[in-house]
DNA sequence: GGTTCCCTCCGCCTGCCGGGGGAGGAGGCA
DNA sequence: TGCCTCCTCCCCCGGCAGGCGGAGGGAACC
């Protein structure tokens, strides 16, 4: 019931630490290292850890594309993310690929451990230096109640809908049953109300401002 | 500098069992319960805590409103989101309102006090057990590569970003340096490679693929 | 009754968009 | 070398979009 787990990193010194602290944790095993990416790679592919410590930045290929490769083959282990620094680049695109933790080395060790149980246990950790970070980037749009929209009548926020499906006037005012024309005046005033100056910036506007979201119709 | 917790949830066993968990922990100290939302801004207002652990479901207003309307205010207690269920809905809905942490109640008494010192300490946590179903949501759309894109080449893929921004050709052109013409060119390939009629749908399209996302410039 | 707002509709006109077709240079590949 | 893709640029032309001003009917409010 040991949890293997190997270490792929660049740098032998932080290698040796996280083995260190990896082979202290009771039940923890560490059964491989990796200087690169490819290596990483090979190693993971012989050894099929229930874990792999995966640093982001390393020579040859990096951290980001071993996990995606690793990920897109049957059978993947348990990947957590390292990285020295938790910029927004490194935290998406490593959530991005998957991966079942995402740890800055500046973490203490007990958190590593932690990761490690919990992503061998099919859980995943984010460290909580970054957490608030993956939060607000849900609380991002919706806290943003755009003035604008409040003053559009109620015949103005459906066609500004129908707009946001790509339609030209024509085919709103079909869709509407009323004349082109009015739609036309209805657009307009959706734009001056709006502050942008074409059908295509209140498209942006809508998307930008949560007004509409992407997958629901 | 012991950590000032307040407890909120409407079934007084639960209560005291946060209670008896948060008091064990050495420098956390409850200074608070609530019943349901409108005790819970009450006490929260009253006494300051710098944690408040926050049951969704509860009677008057429930944990989500309760911490919208808190957040809402200057200097709010970091908040810390337990539920029963790890719904998708729970979840989403917690991290919209910007709380510091997200437990389910079957976690494990160690991961509350430790989401409590995370919390306080300004940094934030997420239950292990839905940790992966966040990540997912990252992954989600990336995943889903719209097979049109792929044909798009790399110039054409900078124009359908600048279309995105709702510029117009001549600006695009001034954007990229290059000729208007040019920029004429290369939108109709983008609608033609997407099989659109025009901008306005081609916007559309990369809004409801994922290829760019509101709110990430 | 007057005012205001919303919804409906019309015509004119300028300008950009998008379709069509063509063309030349740079770079990769066999 | 030939072949291909990509990027660059050009012309013509029809059509829709958007700005302009105007107008009438209905509902709500004072």
């Amino acid at each position: 019931m040991t949890i293997r787990v190997v270490i792929a990193d660049d740098h032998a010194m932080i290698r040796a630490g996280l083995r260190l602290v990896a082979e202290n944790a009771p039940g923890v095993d560490v059964v491989g290292e990796a200087a690169d990416g490819v290596a990483a790679v090979a190693v993971t592919r012989r050894e099929r850890p229930d874990v792999l410590l995966l640093d982001i930045a390393m020579p040859r290929l990096d951290g980001l594309a071993a996990a995606t490769t690793l990920l897109a083959n049957p059978a993947p282990p348990r990947i957590v993310m390292l990285t020295t620094f938790g910029s927004d680049e490194n935290l998406h695109a490593a959530l991005r690929t998957g991966v079942s933790g995402f740890l800055l080395k500046s973490s203490p060790p007990e958190h590593l451990v932690e990761a490690v149980r919990v992503a061998a246990a099919g859980d995943g950790m984010i460290d909580p230096a970054v957490t608030l970070r993956v939060i607000a980037s849900f609380a991002a749009q919706p806290l943003s109640p755009p003035p604008e929209l409040d003053t559009l009548t109620p015949r103005e926020l459906d066609v500004l809908r129908l707009l946001t499906r790509g339609l030209s006037n024509r085919e709103i005012a079909t869709e509407a049953g009323i004349s082109e024309a009015t739609i036309r005046g209805h657009v307009a005033q959706v734009l001056r109300k709006l502050g942008v100056r074409d059908r295509l910036q209140a498209v942006v506007f809508a998307y930008e401002s949560g007004f509409v979201r992407p997958g629901r119709p």
